[in-house]
DNA sequence: CTAGGACCTGACGCCGACGTCAGGGTCAAG
DNA sequence: CTTGACCCTGACGTCGGCGTCAGGTCCTAG
């Protein structure tokens, strides 16, 4: 399939897909006249990508990740990275966690407050 | 306390609280000379503004949540908001822990591998 | 009174992950 | 063979969240 199938079905831009390539981390085989074509599989990839990009991972982490998905082989180093980077997306989790429940917070303080606005009134801001 | 202490304890720098000002997400007092003080309560602000910027919201959204926590007060619209970004937050939440069980899918598979090279290698990449 | 550490206001720099524009090639259908 | 959708390679633009530097002020201790 051609670049814009992939970008379709993936849901990112084909300039992104040109990006990705240019950082090494999306190989595309080209046709006689230059275009790109990819295999099915370069979807998944794609999405696995957007998915550390939203953990806050950059290219580089990334790029240091994604070998062991093609090779299924993990060296000493790649393990240690894998799990720094694993631990890194749980401590996001857990904050994220919090986050959430901090808006929960707000969110019912201020209900309570719409019910009876003479109720005490402010919500906890408290970490 | 001033601007320093504020940034100690809160664990961001002393450029990222002026800028915070700047963007009318904290308030300061200042001294007859011109120097910031700030409450106590300054510090679990700033907190809270990280976590928010680290659950992906923009200053603009940011600016758009702190209202209610100095007034615990809540308008339709502000209701609105704040659902919507719980929903945000929430839907990253489920992401990220779903990039988590990735990894360690990866990680596990990588183990599997060099326990044993010869079995199957490949790691899924799927979805 | 003086030293030196903390603070002030601009204002420019940076970096990643693309957006966007220009100018031109490819390719399957009719 | 032509058309029109799709694709190509540069290369510059953008935007947020600060970092950093310059040049000057404040304030507290001794």
């Amino acid at each position: 399939m051609r670049i814009g199938e992939v970008a379709q079905r993936s849901g990112v831009s084909v300039r992104a897909l040109r990006y990705y390539e240019e950082q090494g981390l999306l190989h595309s085989e080209r046709s006689p006249g230059g275009q790109r074509h990819y295999a099915d599989a370069a979807v998944d990839r794609v999405r696995f990508i957007q998915n550390l990009y939203a953990a806050g991972l950059g290219s580089k982490a990334v790029l240091r990740i994604l070998p062991c998905m093609d090779h299924g082989v993990l060296t000493d180093e790649m393990q240690d990275r894998l799990l720094a980077e694993r631990a890194r997306v749980q401590a996001q989790l857990e904050e994220l966690t919090a986050t959430r429940d901090k808006l929960d917070d707000v969110i019912r303080a201020g209900q309570a407050y719409r019910a009876d606005p003479s109720a005490p009134a402010r919500c906890a801001v408290a970490s």
